[in-house]
DNA sequence: CGTTTTTTTGAGTACCCTCAACAACGGTGG
DNA sequence: CCACCGTTGTTGAGGGTACTCAAAAAAACG
């Protein structure tokens, strides 16, 4: 919770924020129905966001980094709509909503930052929106790597060489392809000298070219 | 802006809804990059948001009808993302975010409903990547159509028979699929009996059948 | 009624999926 | 330390769904 906020209105929301939770690999930080209480902000980790389809199948609707805050889109319904999953030993601070408000109503800015946030968050799937309705498969790749790369140069890191916290599998489901054209695709942008990949360690040597990418 | 508002709340955003503005067909209401301003509530007629990729090729995020809030993923930027284009001769209620905010400071119920409309915005573009990543083409058009059929239950007319507002290009490029194909499945809702239709008038015979639609 | 736009239909093709097998990786226990 | 096994990722061959291109039919418009 950074930005434009006054030393006071930080103090307020650190103080209803002051219990943590940490959730382990491939555990769940809330389950699609449960009763929503509390909004997460992620401090260390990473977490994937999963809606299950009525036919069992599960997609991969969005990914979440350190900075990021989940379970904004359970305030309209009063459960959560989808299973929220560490990618890795993982640890957010719990903020409950309730009190959140108590605390926005005094506070104009704490309201317009959770707006925000909902706000850019809506902005996030309207994007995917349009990366799965009019790509193709070597081009959600392609715009897959260069957000991996973008996050890990906001959170400090390089953005040419990472290693990728999620499986191929998971990559799959949220761009809407299968396992095996990621794979395909991958081996393809390496033959192109656009990108150097072991597994999940990338490295990219082309950013404009992956930008480039037309099929 | 309905629900859940005591009087004296409702009458506050009266107060400030007072504006209204008629939206011919065809022409926007706002534009992507427009700096932003207001949230609109559409009180009768119906809108596309159109998304432009860089390669200039538009994509229909969303359609929006009476009762609906246009403008809310403007929130996080201060301009506008998309293009929102009145599907036929619309009127909107001009709701100025600045005024909204100063009478929602001292209501919590209004800020809440703030809240929840935008967090069902969300929902439904989840729910809307679940359909661009893992459904058929067939599973698109049937989807379409019941997400049309119930709205029209909910607005109050027949869910079984009504006229799209929508072109073909516009359904197409919001399920992510072809013109062509849009036209084809819905020759082969035809031929199974599923549905009746002419042109953009549709009947819909068997619900339940649509929901089953496998490919 | 002619013109333009939208929609439908058909034939051929390309992209991605399916199915299947193999390779690489990571953990466990002998 | 290495063999074993389950999981994950890669690669290949073949097929199906949806796309492309093209043209006709229907509808909308002045």
């Amino acid at each position: 919770m950074p930005a434009g906020l006054t030393p006071d209105e930080l103090a307020q929301v650190s103080a209803i924020a002051s219990s943590t939770r940490t959730v382990r690999q491939g555990t769940r930080l809330y389950a699609a129905g449960d009763p929503f209480q509390s909004i997460y902000a992620i401090r260390t980790g990473s977490f994937k966001t999963v809606l299950v389809h009525r036919d069992g199948q599960p997609q991969v609707t969005n990914f979440y980094f350190s900075g990021y805050t989940l379970g904004l889109d359970a305030i309209g319904d009063g459960s959560y709509r989808c299973d929220a999953i560490a990618l890795e030993d993982s640890v957010v601070c719990i903020l409950p909503f309730r009190e959140l408000n108590a605390v926005g109503q005094g506070s104009g800015e704490i309201q317009r930052h959770l707006m925000r946030l909902m706000s850019s968050e809506m902005a996030r799937r309207g994007d995917m929106q349009v990366v799965l309705g009019m790509m193709s498969a070597g081009q959600r790749v392609a715009t897959f790597l260069l957000n991996q790369s973008k996050w890990m140069r906001v959170r400090g890191y390089s953005n040419a060489e990472f290693v990728l916290r999620m499986s191929r599998t998971e990559i799959a489901s949220h761009l809407g392809i299968k396992i095996e054209t990621v794979s395909r695709m991958l081996r393809k942008f390496g033959e192109a000298h656009l990108i150097e990949h072991h597994g999940r360690h990338i490295r990219i040597l082309d950013l404009d070219g992956l930008a480039r990418v037309e099929s």
